[in-house]
DNA sequence: ATTATCTATAGATCTATAGATAATGC
DNA sequence: ATTATCTATAGATCTATAGATAATGC
């Protein structure tokens, strides 16, 4: 038994990474709170010393979750990477099997907006910052105006359906079909910046 | 008590209605066999006469959710309305408040997909042929050629994104500015057929 | 003394089944 | 006699809490 509050911040912050990554996988309502600690090397006694309720862990780990774009677009910047070059690569990136195929490293939305939709408050409320958090990363690649806010709109939503519905259909070709088609309307004019 | 056989296909069509209707509002998770039977006015030990688990329920209930463009197509063809403009109305009525505001009666897609993915080859396979039924009819005002289908797909993953992000964010002004950006995208050239 | 975590469990679910009841249909 | 539906319940969850244990930190 560890017991310092150092290593209580640790086991926090380890609790709720997990959790977002398990979340993703199995949706909000798939994995119960003793599992959740069971994957934190943890067991379900101590949960409630962490967070007051399930959903408040909830709430913390979808807050927790870094868009999925925030490292490359920091790491384009500094190597000097075009605006344009980036948005190709990001479009690639969401929309590949690689990110179809590991739901829970991969994009909150596309792996759970319809569980948000349903869930209370101060999950709706995280998710929401988070969204607008990736809307505005997304956007910045378009330039600052109101027509770069229309077509990052446009763009989020055409990946995260499509990557929902590649996850979805039980036919291999028709899902590799879905992510190749979407990427490509994306990176031709005028949707591509 | 109703017992005759001709009682029982009715009884068992109202739960498969019920069912699709309540799963689509709460999840494919979010609501037990007891509540669906009694949903359709049924208590919960005849369920297992008429389907084998709760999972063959779920798989027949999305098999029987007709596409939200069936209708409004067939009536458009018999009253001779062009392909552009039943399209431009197809999209106004997917992207509309109403939409996001009744999912019980609204696309499979927006509603279900993520919980589909994490599902059972039964419910997969339901989906699946659902959303090739679906693409193949929005595809068909496009025209009937490989880019027509291209379209199809992207506009497809454009509206059941822009529905599940709308219904999830908890800011109706971002909500609606999704619906209203996303229809406004689709229908300008050269997206629009 | 306080507290971070553990084991154990109460009480509320949920799926599936057993057995009773009351109609149908040969 | 068969069967469609009912009431009741077994057994497996799941969230949250109670109380024990062992380390921290005044």
């Amino acid at each position: 038994m560890g017991h310092s509050q150092a290593a209580k911040t640790e086991t926090h912050a380890k609790i709720v990474k997990m959790a977002a990554k398990k979340l993703r996988e199995r949706g909000i309502d798939g994995i119960g709170v003793a599992e959740l600690m069971d994957g934190a090397g943890l067991t379900v006694g101590g949960f409630y010393k962490h967070f007051e309720s399930r959903e408040a862990l909830v709430a913390e780990a979808l807050h927790s979750i870094e868009s999925v774009w925030k490292d490359e677009i920091e790491s384009a910047r500094k190597d000097g990477v075009s605006d344009a070059k980036l948005y190709r690569e990001l479009i690639e990136r969401y929309l590949s099997e690689q990110h179809r195929d590991h739901p829970g490293k991969g994009c909150l939305f596309a792996a759970l907006s319809a569980d948000v939709a349903r869930s209370a408050k101060p999950v709706r409320e995280a998710a929401t910052e988070r969204f607008e958090r990736g809307l505005s990363l997304l956007g910045g690649l378009y330039g600052d105006d109101k027509e770069a806010r229309a077509h990052a709109i446009f763009a989020f939503s055409a990946m995260v359906g499509a990557v929902s519905l590649s996850r979805m259909v039980n036919d291999e070709e028709l899902s590799k079909e879905l992510l190749s088609t979407v990427a490509e309307m994306l990176k031709k004019k005028p949707l591509a910046p």
